[in-house]
DNA sequence: TCGGTATAGTTCGAATTCGAACTAATCGAC
DNA sequence: GTCGATTAGTTCGAATTCGAACTATACCGA
């Protein structure tokens, strides 16, 4: 193998890009969203999924699977937007273990309020910067970086 | 505008994609340095800045600007690997509250035992997904994205 | 139907992160 | 030179993360 045990200045410019970018554009939508919503990303990733999901509500595993953090990661996010009246959780009435994570209409009244902000940044900061092609490729790439990982079909 | 407060379909899928596939990447790094080297991956990368660096050392402050951490974490990452002797602190000549941490040999010497193993995966679950000219897309796209955020000329 | 195994979610403790407040040293205008 | 404003780094406390251990329920083969 040629592949040395180094990534070649090639392959280092293109990690350390993806670093980079993905902990700057974090830290910068935190920030903006715990400024301007009293939220923090993972929290307010939790409340776009719910309200994508049918009937606003999700498992809990299937939610930390989504939002790509652990079960006792979620279950600590829940319990505070339960605390703030953005959640419930509801017993799931086919299964007695499994719990709902359902919206209230006060976490979907929250969630239009802190989205335009979010959205404008998210353009601004991402997708302003790249050309409808990059674009493209970046989200075709990425997709199949993501799936990959999660159906285990890589190192 | 006609750009909404919500984003669009594609919009929303590259951010997706985006979001994912840094959570999921950096969740296996993560996991695959810290069971064959002992080491986070913040650290890891530290090491690596600091090896890339001239004598091996660097301040302080440029340091996190680097590997995009606060100040603070930066301390207690430097803490952690001054115990475990893989780094040093050596105060400034030029300016006595400057501190540079300075990469020991024992830090360099496990920085290239734990190398392969992690180029490898980086190559494996990021790098080979994509083809050469996806790869050359996303590089010079995030690279400017994240030059944007650190001079600020983002929203 | 029973018992063993697997799954859902929570609890707990340890590690890590951040920002605000702090200390110490440097810079700049006068 | 000297005082006020900056800058470098650390300390501190609060919030968040993870995985391991735990509880409770469901599933499945004999």
């Amino acid at each position: 193998m040629t592949e040395s045990q180094w990534l070649n200045q090639q392959e280092m410019a293109a990690w350390t890009a993806f670093l980079e970018a993905s902990h700057l554009v974090e830290r910068r939508v935190e920030q903006q969203l715990r400024d301007q919503a009293g939220l923090s990303h993972p929290q307010y990733e939790i409340l776009v999924r719910l309200s994508d999901a049918p009937e606003g509500e999700l498992r809990m595993t299937e939610l930390a699977e989504k939002v790509v953090t652990s079960k006792s990661g979620l279950t600590y996010q829940i319990g505070r937007l339960e605390k703030a009246g953005l959640v419930h959780r509801r017993t799931c009435p086919s299964d007695e273990r499994g719990v709902h994570a359902v919206l209230t209409d006060h976490g979907r009244r929250k969630l239009r309020e802190a989205a335009p902000d979010h959205v404008n940044l998210v353009r601004s900061s991402l997708i302003d910067q790249l050309s409808a092609e990059q674009l493209t490729t970046l989200s075709e790439g990425l997709s199949t970086v993501a799936h990959k990982l999660r159906t285990g079909e890589t190192g």
